[in-house]
This record gives structure tokens, C-alpha cells and sequence, in this order.
DNA sequence: AACATTACCGCAAACGTTTGCAGTGCATAT
DNA sequence: ATATGCACTGCAAACGTTTGCGGTAATGTT
């Protein structure tokens, strides 16, 4: 079966394609009673505009892209859901891509979103990714990209992040108003700038009120609980994670142990909030918000998509969320 | 800033643009050396097909959809995850809707899909949806509709699903295996078709078992908690959890009164895999994986679009993973 | 009666591709 | 010299829209 087009419209009711067009889109040159045989006519046979040919001719895609490491994620799917549905109240689709962190699909990925014209692009980088020219390459088009939570050292384009060193020095500062004495201090992949962040202003604290620290990096929760298993025997008095994915491994070690929270010891970490109430008690976290992120990342597409051309360079809020873990 | 587009390409060289096209892909009828210039051009210049004027010559976009209830979900994030990968490997995009379980939002999702002329649809139905008719309108359009997981009752529809009864029944008949005597079942919103089938499965097993079985029902995880809390007082020796969000907190109840697994008491799912091994030790559970789903999915998609025109109606496997829960 | 205005409607071009068909120039064969 | 074939390349139409511009008939104004 073909699909309905103007011109089909048009054969049927015997106006022509230009006013058939114009009805639909309730012109104020054509007369009620067309547009009301023509409206019908098209609820009938299910007319739906072919948005490649509206394209075309109008050279506006409402299409954004989305690039993320992967959709099963704490953080990303958050992101993702709320993106979907800003997208939608707005008249735009959302095309979601992932990279897996793999900067060759991450490359692949910009060049489908060249290819689909989109309107904009919203993108999360890889840990390799060494050059952000391709997304450059888009930009020069005249489609923003929006970088949100792992963004490009590099100045001049749109970064939305979480706080880095406020949820660092949040979770810090607790560590400090506990009084422990020792702490294991678990990162991720210490190429992110997120971890380098992190890292530092984390470690600075430590430093300043002189309390021990053991900073060890792991890419993911099977490393993360690894090395809990052993740094656990140097008898550390706090965890700090720095994410999600760090503090499932952690707790698989503390359960592990039958260590009891936060007597035996008390963990902390910076998370969207999901993963921290599946314990009891519920870990002591930063809030770090995906929705709040997308939000923040949406309203910056609008705003420069409607000609304002300030770089955004923000940050969302985080905040202590907390359970009985400390 | 322009796109580059095969009439630039064609000024810039001197050649018309239907050897540049040609050029591109590589057609028998041009030299080699046009073919190498042209190529060079188009790198230089970033040349990217423009998928909608594609389209609107060829009929095919290389453009899939799905609509499921939310992404940010244990189940469906790993569906996308994996419609998303397979859909790249061959060469499509994928277009993400949300329904929110809301009729309505399912519609305009549906009219979206259409606009944007689908090759395909991958549909996980509402609760509320009471008729499929705008799915079929599609249909009629030779865009194969692949429901899954959440399918409607109605025959002549391609349908692939997790095996229920087969779910419960492995679960049921491991805790037979195991010789418990009493056990707390904990099922979701007895409204729901996949809540019936397994509760009725299960409970029916334990019954000609002999085993005495406390079901309750619990409509979020909170509940389940809650359930478990007053429960546990009767001292059951296994606890079933019908899905994620029941076993998160039964969980949560059972870490409070710090019992061991799997010798205080045994802890059973029926999970997509993710939750279950994040505690210590691993919950054992029945997998419904929603990868194995997706990739059936796909696979019906793929081979009714090139032409197979057999109706599928497949169940997924699902399978025990033996955590220490039990 | 002549003119101006209004209310509708249609023509045709353009957007960026693809592709059947029709060349063109050249070398080889007769 | 003419014919034959080959290796390339270009013309032009079509896909489904949108929209500036022009046209026609009817109505209103003087």
C-alpha cells in the first residue's frame, strides 16, 4: 500500500496540491469549507506529511541527536528519558545513539547525524576521544552541540556538568565532619576530565586536613570491588565512590564481609540516586541529576537554536542526600 | 554555513552531478581516476548524503522505531540498548519514543513514526491501549510492527514475549528442588496479564507440592518492604520475587535484620540480571533477558522486511542463574 | 458604469538525490 | 573511409513538500 500525499489528496478533491497544502495548515486564503473537506479528507486516509520532503524544501529537521556511552545506564537513561520528552512537548524527534566508548562508532555516530540533517546534537564523549573536530565539522553547519556530563577540555563550546568539584568537596567535607581518620578513595578512568575533577578536589581536602587517603582508580565495578577486597585489610575507616558503577563493586565487597554500615565502616558516594536506596541502610550520596542535567542541556539547545550565540558553560547543582551509610 | 551537497561537488569539478553520484558509490561506468578525484573532494569538503532527499528518490529509509513505556527501566533499557546496536550493525538508525503508559502519548508516537516513514516498528503496547488499529494502519503501509514484552491479546500480529509460566515454574520448582517449607511469594499489580501468569503458575506448583505459600501483592518496592517486614516474623525459609522492583525491597528488609543468605533464608527472582548481582552473594534468579528478547525482535524484523510474510509469534527462554541466594 | 477591493485558488520552481537513457570521443576492425 | 564497440559522462525526470506570485470571480465603492 502507498502512503497518502498531497497530490493524492489533491487528484480526490480536485484542488490543487498548493491549496491542498495550505488547507492543512490552516491558511487564511483558503475558504472554511475547503479546508474542512480537505481536513477530512485527509483523516480518512490517514494523511501524514512525509517529513524527508518537508525537509527538503524547508531545510528544518525537528530532529535532535543524542550520543551516550550506553542507554543501560544509572545516569544516561536518565538523561535520555528526559531528553525524549522535552524533545516531544517541542515538537522535535530524538535519534539515540551510543558510542560504547569506542570513538570510531562515536565518529560513525556524528556522521548519521550529518547524514539525517539533524537540528541539533546532544553528546557525551568517550574517554579516547582525542579531537572533537568532527563535532566541530557540525557545529560550523549551524547545529549546536550541546556536551553534557563528559565534555572536551577545550573552551568555546556548550558544556552542561555536574558539579565535579562541589560534589567532590561535599563529599569531602563530610568525610571531615565525621572525623574519620583513613579513607579508600575509589575513581574512574583517570583519562575523564570528570575523574581528574574529582580526583583533585578530593584529594586536596584529604591533603589539607590531614587525613590518610588511599586514591585508586578502577574502569569498573568488578575492579572496584577487587580492590576493596584488598585495600579493605588496610583497614580504612570510609569508602568515598566516586560513581555509581564504583559503589556497586564496593558494596559487593562490604556485603562480602559482613561489614555493618556505618559501624564497621561508612561508605559515600556521588550518584544519581537510584543504586544508593537499594541498600539498607541507604548510602550517603551526592546527588548528581540526570534530569536536571537534561533539562539544563535542553534549554541551552533552544536558546542558542533560536540565534542567541552565548556559549554555555554551567554547571547543575549537587546536593547531600543523607541515608545511614556514614 | 551550507552543506556540501552533489551539485557543489559537481561545480567544484567540473563533472555533473550524476557522475559525482555515481563517483560515490562506486559505479562500474566511471574511471578510476574521476572515482579518486570525487572521493577527495567529497572528503575535503565533508560531503554526507542527505538522508531525505535520499529517501525521497529510493522509498527506503534506513530508520527504525520503538515505543516502549520509559527508558530509564531495568528491562527496557536493555531492549533499547540492544535494538540500538543491531539496528547500526545493519546500517539503520534508531528513533526512541516513550509512552509513559499513556494512550494518547502512544498515538502521537505511532504518528510520528509514521511521518518519519519507518521501515519498522518495534511496539510494547500501554495498559491502556485498547485498540491496535493505528498500529495496523501501519502495517497496512508494508511497515512490519514487532510487539514485544506488553502485546495485545489479538491474533495475526508479530509478537515476541518473555515465557511467564516457564519463568515461574523454574523458579517454583527450585525451591521444590531445595525442600523449603514455607514461602513468602511477592507478586506486582495483580491487574497486570504477566502478574496472573505467574502467580497462578507458581502458586499452583507449591500447592501440589504441598509447600505452604504466603502471596501477597505489592505495588512498588516500597510495599514489598513493607511486606516482607511483617512476613518475615512468620519465619518463612524462602522468599520468590516476582520482578526487580519486588526483590530491591525485599532485599532492603531482609539486609535490616542482617540475615545471611542463603542459610537464614533463601532469596529467589525473576530478573533481567542486573539487580540480583549486586548484592553478596549474587541472587539467584530466573533470567528474562532483555537482550535475547531484543535480538528476536530484530530478527523477526529483519526477515519479515525482506519479504517473509509468516506471522511470529515467539517466546524467549528463560533460564536459572545460580547466585548464592538459595 | 467604471474601478478598486476582497476572497480564493493554481502555477511553477526549488530542495538533494538516483537512474534510465542518450550521447560523445576514441580506438580498433573491416 | 566507414563501421563497430568500448569507456565514460551528461540530461532530465521524479520523489513530496512549501511558497512567492499571479490570476479570476465576486463584491463593494464612487
Amino acid at each position: 500500500m502507498n502512503n497518502t500525499t498531497l497530490k493524492k489528496l489533491s487528484e480526490i478533491s480536485g484542488l490543487s496540491i498548493s491549496t491542498v497544502s495550505r488547507a492543512l495548515k490552516n491558511h487564511p486564503d483558503i475558504s472554511e469549507k475547503t479546508k474542512s473537506l480537505i481536513n477530512e479528507l485527509a483523516d480518512t486516509l490517514d494523511y501524514e506529511p512525509n517529513v524527508n520532503a518537508v525537509y527538503l524544501r524547508t531545510k528544518h529537521t525537528r530532529l535532535f541527536g543524542v550520543i551516550v556511552p550506553s542507554i543501560s545506564n544509572f545516569f544516561y537513561d536518565s538523561v535520555i528519558a528526559t531528553l525524549e520528552v522535552e524533545s516531544r512537548k517541542n515538537n522535535y524527534s530524538l535519534m539515540i545513539l551510543q558510542s560504547g566508548d569506542d570513538p570510531n562508532i562515536e565518529i560513525a555516530n556524528i556522521k548519521l547525524c550529518h547524514q539525517n540533517r539533524v537540528s541539533g546534537l546532544f553528546a557525551c564523549i568517550t574517554p579516547e576521544t582525542k579531537s572533537i573536530e568532527p563535532f566541530q565539522k557540525l557545529a560550523e553547519l549551524d547545529v549546536p552541540v550541546i556536551f553534557f556530563d563528559k565534555v572536551p577540555d577545550s573552551s568555546g563550546c556548550h558544556k552542561i556538568c555536574v558539579a565535579d568539584e562541589q560534589a567532590a568537596s561535599l563529599a569531602a567535607n563530610l568525610i571531615v565532619e565525621k572525623q574519620k581518620k583513613k579513607v579508600l578513595a575509589l575513581f574512574e578512568n583517570s583519562k575523564l576530565l570528570i575523574t581528574k575533577k574529582r580526583h583533585e578536589t578530593f584529594t586536596e581536602i584529604m591533603r589539607t586536613h590531614g587525613i590518610e587517603c588511599i586514591s585508586e582508580f578502577a574502569l569498573n565495578h568488578y575492579e572496584a570491588e577487587k580492590l576493596t577486597d584488598a585495600f579493605l585489610n588496610e583497614k580504612p575507616d570510609a569508602i568515598f565512590c566516586m560513581t555509581d558503577e564504583i559503589l556497586t563493586g564496593v558494596m559487593k565487597s562490604v556485603q562480602k564481609r559482613h561489614l555493618q554500615l556505618p559501624d564497621d565502616i561508612g561508605v559515600i558516594a556521588i550518584s544519581n540516586g537510584f543504586i544508593p536506596t537499594l541498600y539498607y541502610p541507604q548510602i550517603t550520596y551526592i546527588e548528581t541529576s540526570g534530569e536536571k542535567l537534561a533539562e539544563l542541556a535542553f534549554q541551552s539547545m533552544m536558546t542558542t537554536l533560536s540565534g542567541n550565540t552565548t556559549i554555555h558553560d554551567e554547571m547543575i547543582d549537587s546536593r547531600l542526600v543523607a541515608g545511614g551509610s556514614m
